[in-house]
DNA sequence: TATGAATGAGCATTCATTCAT
DNA sequence: TATGAATGAATGCTCATTCAT
């Protein structure tokens, strides 16, 4: 009557991990299920039970990654008010966020990237809205910047464009580091990302 | 008698370019040969007179790219002496330089970016040498900045630092850009970014 | 103390049947056992438990659908010893016994004779041995032609192949039925059958 | 400029042949790419150069077979205009163009009616019209029915249905003996064909 | 030099069968 | 006895690359 009982979602997880494993070393088009598999220490076909393609492993990697991310970035704003301490906060979270995973989810971001972005009007990929997961990043760093500049702590700037320009920062930033780890210090690169935005909104 | 006479370097170009449309438009693993063929109107062996294989047509396509990039940069800056003119003009000219190839290029970069990044350590695309490219254009900015703070128009700063995030800033800026043609206002975010920067530079 | 009781056999038959009606709607070979489960309301693996391949359980439902036909032709001869009558029976049975199953088992038929005949040299589909059971299907005509002949009823005729024909002409009426309920009735077309043959054979 | 110059008919034709032999001993679905191709003594590749899918090459092979024996039919029914003369060459043609291709043809010829019928509404295996090629074989004999009934030479019945059970008959009739060599003699069973269905026809 | 026909390694996916529970 | 989770062999199709012309 009752057949191998499995935890579907505990097993689900261990095949996303697995992936998001042979999908950072190999980038997601040259990984194959095999390789997940073999990662995973399951049979090929074993994946399928739980997925129903490649795409959707690679999906549901994804957003695990920024789900989490965003969590905790989120709670550590919750715990104080003053602006300036949640943009610190924030910029710490991320760059923290990223360098947990290792360089492997580095990696696999630029797939996603590449990924989201190409495929931004398909359906398949509709898991992986990057456009909408940007704009809450967004929000949520506007929403800092206005509290600062309605609190009289920032100065007034167009605070839409200026978290544009702190995402875009921090992106960047991390990509240069996945390339060049030796010429880029991301502990001091993050303080640098504080000290140029923090100075330049701040009141003097 | 003597064979057509063929202009070999033009005709490499023109492989270049069609390249380059076939993977702005399917991207770089997804376009087959057989599509740049078509779209440079010559046979699919006939590509392979002029490149050893896909890898380095998409090589080919990426040296391009940034090498007119970095002159037009080095070129606009030679225009002053002033540091914050050079900054802005450096600001400016990059993303006129990435706009100008319409939001084709800007595809292909997450490609370059995406393989640059994996096969950093692969002998196959040395000649997609993000590592070196990237420590060029930090070093090129942050001769501007060093020499802002030596003539006392900008504050003390980690100029390599400042360098790294700037170039970030207009990477990430770009990203945002490709996946939300409409929430991100380019040119009001290049003004962003010189308020910022300049702004936080500079002395008052 | 005492396991569930169940009739083997009764489970046996009514997978059979599941089988036979996921086998007419996708065909032998594109069915799949999980289909043929979830038609029977019992889990994939509980098949094997009654047969030990696919292969089995197509030839069990073969086996009984000729069998059935048999009978019923031979019950129904026996209800008389007019020749004509008989060989009117036959044909009429024939097509009834074909129609009851519906549309379904017609379509099933197909693929019984098309693996019934492209396996007629291997072991595993010994179960489907068409040779034999056209075999018996002649001689049971012949006999009644023979008995015709005999009784000055029918004109002298190869009864061999006389047989080969009006079985040739029921399977080949029902196929074109299957192929076009519209422009074939099944009725119609049994009564031409009757007419053509009982006319042909009979003394005038 | 110019490259291996190929008869892309000429190559296809070898292909369809190729796919027929492979399809007559393994069954189309069985039968797989791989053995078409080495019986085709080409690579796997070079099959999709001349087809879609495989299902495209069946579909070939399909109409190839259908048409030439159509062809064959119609121009020895030419010959004449006796009514009786017709019908004996329809028959005997057509036997003639089944044994022609060798059991081959009649092995593949189930898989045909199998794909054709299930697939009867399927877009995929329009090719494979089934019931509008039997319906031109019912026309083409139902023509030749009537005109003899016009003659005065046949008696009157329904000649639409007596067409459905002579291409019954003889569909049958080669379906039998492709299950069974020896106990079928195609060249008797033809004559019984003849003799039953012009003698019932006939008026005496 | 230019071509495109030919190739076959490579891969996602399916599904009959097994077996731990 | 019954189950369905796990499996991996099997296969249709793609596409970079080669090479005869």
């Amino acid at each position: 009557m009752t057949p191998r009982i499995v935890n579907k979602e505990a097993k689900k997880m261990e095949i996303i991990q697995a992936a998001v494993k042979a999908f950072s070393t190999k980038g997601m088009v040259k990984a194959k299920m095999a390789d997940i598999a073999q990662v995973a220490g399951i049979g090929k076909g074993t994946i399928y039970e739980y997925f129903r393609s490649k795409e959707e492993v690679f999906a549901a990697g994804f957003q695990i990654f920024f789900q989490e991310m965003k969590q905790q970035i989120e709670s550590a704003i919750k715990t104080t008010c003053d602006p300036v301490e949640q943009l610190r906060l924030l910029i710490n979270v991320s760059f923290k966020s990223f360098l947990h995973h290792g360089s492997d989810i580095a990696m696999i971001m630029m797939d996603y990237w590449a990924e989201g972005i190409r495929n931004k009007d398909e359906k398949i990929l509709d898991a992986i809205n990057l456009r909408k997961i940007y704009s809450e990043f967004r929000t949520m760093i506007r929403t800092i910047v206005d509290n600062g500049m309605r609190q009289g702590v920032f100065r007034t700037v167009d605070s839409h464009h200026v978290a544009s320009v702190l995402i875009g920062a921090m992106d960047g930033l991390m990509l240069q580091w996945i390339m060049d780890h030796q010429d880029i210090d991301l502990d001091k690169a993050t303080e640098s990302v504080m000290d140029l935005f923090i100075n330049c909104l701040c009141k003097h």
